[in-house]
DNA sequence: TGTAGAAGTGAATCATTATTCATTTATTGT
DNA sequence: ACAATAAATGAATAATGATTCACTTCTACA
């Protein structure tokens, strides 16, 4: 008898899944979620579309994960901004710039992530995504109610409105289209615009201008 | 010689179409775009297939006017509410809440016009309509800054926070994901949920909590 | 009643893509 | 080298649904 699975066999399997994920997932970064379709993955994976299979139980599924990767970096950095030292407010403050000036930077993945139309699988990640956000804000918040630095309230609902808030913002800016923003106007305005949105976001919270 | 259009028969034609536009309508209310197919249409409509296309040049054209009908009321009624008699504040605060309430009792054309992934055609729409709630609470909030309800800020933005905030808020509640509100669980939850919205909205434009 | 023109019909067609699967190619251990 | 097994291939198929169009039915008017 013959074959059994070695080492270096499911090493290699792991990076053409690897490879697979990357080519879906710069496809979506260069054009949504709409013009990924699986023979282009395939091709430019330099896979047939039948391996696609080998690794993955669908389209949505491969997709899925597209999202959930591009996904999770995001709510790391969010994660991150929120561990960093200060009071509450200064912490959301921060996660909340980074995160607009990280979506404004990568506008076409950003804006498959939060408003592009998506089929179902991937739009309940979306969902949870939101949700993930919202969950750590939450958090903050309810640690800023602690420290007496934001006043009482329900922090779900306020976690779910920040998100809201800061992502409407940023949809008219991304969404292909208004053409996004034009190059020029980009680094002009960027700034200003993140500005207004956080300052409305933390007086929500606060109930206090700055 | 023969044929000339007559008046009847305009009428009728309008008839059809408004006919079609209205079976249309019942099918997103019922189960969003997702499941209004053309043929669904027609069938309800009691008229052949090739009879919806000559009244609309396309799927895309029909829902789009679908979709500009439904909007054309909810824009209407927070208009309505923000030409109600007392100060800015007052009539933001009657906007949301009569339109976070309408939405939560039409949940699944809330959802559609809100959060539904659409094909690009209906997304070009739906982004107008957000631009026209965001006019509305613009201008309410310019009012709100001359007779001094409201403090001076980017108005442009906090409209476009106010809107994400307040549908952000929704989507949770609207989404079939989440199987929507349970009906035991919606009277009790409904109020509260408006109110804790509502209150982050003012807060965020006044900077004080009431 | 005849006929020119318009409206209505719906089965057939087209278009787009995801998915399959019979076949080929690669890998492993004897 | 060979047998046993797995992975890779990609043309063919399947599925979905929008759209068309040759034909039928209806309307208006002389």
């Amino acid at each position: 008898m013959a074959y059994r699975e070695t080492e270096k066999m499911r090493l290699r399997k792991a990076e053409n899944r690897q490879r697979i994920l990357a080519c879906a997932q710069q496809l979506v970064m260069e054009g949504g979620f709409r013009n990924a379709q699986v023979t282009q993955v395939a091709s430019l994976a330099e896979v047939a579309t039948g391996t696609i299979y080998r690794h993955f139980a669908s389209k949505e599924e491969l997709f899925a994960e597209v999202f959930r990767n591009a996904t999770r970096r995001e709510v790391q950095n969010v994660s991150e901004s929120l561990a960093q030292p200060g009071d509450a407010i200064q912490r959301l403050e921060l996660a909340l710039t980074r995160f607009a000036q990280r979506a404004l930077n990568r506008p076409v993945m950003a804006w498959a992530l939060i408003a592009e139309p998506v089929d179902p699988v991937v739009e309940a990640e979306r969902l949870q995504y939101r949700k993930a956000y919202a969950d750590l804000f939450e958090q903050a918040i309810r640690e800023g109610m602690s420290e007496g630095s934001i006043p009482a309230q329900d922090a779900g609902s306020s976690s779910t409105c920040l998100v809201g808030a800061i992502a409407e913002s940023l949809v008219g800016p991304l969404s292909p289209a208004q053409g996004g923003y034009g190059e020029a106007t980009k680094t002009i305005n960027t700034d200003t615009l993140v500005n207004s949105i956080v300052r409305f976001c933390l007086q929500g919270l606060t109930g206090t201008g700055r």
